[in-house]
DNA sequence: CTGAAAGCGCTTACAG
DNA sequence: CTGAAAGCGCTTACAG
């Protein structure tokens, strides 16, 4: 607990100035060899650490990045939570986080302590609800996943993404699909729900005609529960042979719903999700879905946030659909398909 | 992004000094009246904010806790953090959050950089593996759920909580156990097993012997379900009748691997976790588990942090057991056994 | 009760 | 190439 040495103390032991000090620790190549050494020698001796704050305060520029994400709780969030801290180390940089909980105000407050504490930028993945909050910000904000008033968004495609799953469906033969939507207050919601309408109407002109019906939820296990139950609780022919839920914790409750109804998964009903949390490999039968690239969205949405010149515009990167063993043929038409 | 306003801004805009501007913001009584309400109009009008940063510097004082898991993908950390994080913000402080990878370079260097940025003070969740590392710390350090260092340790009494997983399972009539330890380089991995056989033996003791066969693993999900393939795997009559877990995550691994050998949970096997994570009562059965109370646990630790008389004592909280539809009566005993 | 001034630990023009 | 000095935005003894 003994007093931490600062630049003066490194000074004084290597007889020199603080300015010099301060300039071999800034790597200046303009400094004497000898001073630079015996600099470099009292820093170990004198086991000195640059305070980070009064540089801070000095420079009005930090190394920290402020996130703010609906819910640490909830697996995808975690993860994008994770990527985000990935990246920021590597660009040499440390996050500060804050849980929203989905409430305006508590995401407005903590973009304003972070704003106190003079962030580098703030990464905000916004929650539900349109926050219709301009902030004067001093430093760039940046949207992720989910976009906070009408700052920049990095995020996946959503609507490619849906497609994807809607092609994979189509060719195994699924022409009875239920979708379970997403909050429509969220983009993401709107646009999976978007892509993946239009491209069911895109199959459905150039093919046999797909039958669809949407039940929106939120994106939590219950809801995905509470959709497939409605949806399995209906006379076997009138059920769907295909649910295609807008996140993975949906699916997973439809999977749940489907194990209460006895409906076996994949060979009676196919199941697919979005997003690739961990989980969805874990469950029974392991989970179709479509992974959102956590690292890349990250690692776009921190080197915007630390480029200058970066531009207003949204950025979309490209989901994967990854196939495992929630969805199957559909059932009873056998080889008369093909 | 016009320059944000300083105290001299607003004292020159109330016609004070920035003393007494400074005064009023700390809430000091002895100003007057008039100065107060100049003083505040001035801030309001001018959207003044103080500047943390330079409060921090000059008062060496800040209102940030560092946080360090292990890993916040991991389902009870991040639990953990979000209790953390929400016990900070009561107290009026922000976390800044860094993952080790139980990794301990990574693990020790996060705890230098929060140093740098001289935090309030420290919460660890150690990484697995012993950290001997002693920091000399101008902050206090405490540990969390695994003890990092000799730093003292707020957790969960692994011990206590993990007898009452032994007597739910006595008394619902099983004496064939099979338990999935943690990894025994954790506290909480050796804290668990040790208070898990303690029971045990006391109950073989007092009255009809109980078998109990332990297989060793990490908390994951995949270490949960090789042990418990391997004890499936052989012929009925070998088999255990109820498989405890250090974790709810190998729990769940264990339901996984009972499904795939078509072992029935709970009417041929019963099933418990440790930790309730959010997904313990979503799989299916719901899984029966000892949860520990993080909330309580992140409350504490905080308390500690910022009471600066704080002992250096351990400190833990008692867990509860929660049960749900993993487990049930031994089976092929029926009434005979009352 | 209030102002002027020092100082927290740095960085960076400015001289030399 | 290097030192002396100013200043980042605050807080807080010290006078008055």
């Amino acid at each position: 607990m003994r007093k931490t040495p600062t630049v003066k103390d490194v000074a004084v032991e290597a007889g020199v100035s603080v300015g010099t000090v301060s300039r071999v620790i800034a790597g200046e190549e303009a400094v004497r060899p000898v001073y630079r050494e015996k600099v470099n020698a009292a820093i170990a001796k004198l086991g000195y650490r640059p305070n980070v704050t009064a540089r801070a305060l000095r420079t009005s520029k930090t190394d920290v990045i402020g996130l703010v994400v609906p819910d640490i709780t909830n697996p995808f969030f975690a993860q994008l939570a994770a990527s985000v801290e990935r990246a920021a180390l590597e660009a040499g940089h440390m996050v500060m986080l804050a849980s929203s909980h989905e409430d305006l105000e508590a995401e407005q407050s903590h973009i304003l302590a972070f704003l106190d504490r003079s962030v580098r930028g703030i990464i905000v993945v916004a929650s539900n609800g349109n926050s219709h909050l301009e902030i004067n910000a001093p430093v760039p904000i940046i949207s992720l996943d989910r976009r906070f008033g009408s700052y920049p968004l990095v995020s996946t495609d959503h609507a490619q993404a849906a497609s994807l799953v809607v092609d994979h469906l189509y060719e195994l033969g699924h022409r009875r699909i239920a979708y379970i939507a997403g909050p429509p207050e969220t983009e993401a919601g709107r646009m999976r729900q978007k892509g993946f309408v239009t491209r069911v109407q895109q199959l459905s002109e150039a093919g046999e005609t797909i039958e669809l019906e949407i039940v929106t939820g939120r994106f939590d296990y219950e809801s995905g529960e509470r959709a497939a139950r409605a949806l399995l609780a209906r006379e076997p022919g009138d059920r769907p042979t295909a649910i295609a839920a807008a996140s993975d914790q949906q699916a997973i409750g439809a999977l749940r719903a489907a194990r209460d109804f006895k409906v076996d998964v994949p060979d009676q009903l196919s199941v697919t999700g979005f997003d690739d949390i961990t989980l969805a490999k874990l469950v029974v039968p392991r989970l179709t879905t479509v992974r959102q690239p956590t690292d890349r969205l990250a690692a776009r949405a921190v080197e915007r946030l630390l480029d200058q010149k970066s531009p207003d515009e949204d950025e979309m990167v490209e989901g994967s659909l990854i196939v495992r063993r929630s969805t199957g043929p559909v059932p009873g038409r056998g080889s008369s398909l093909a």
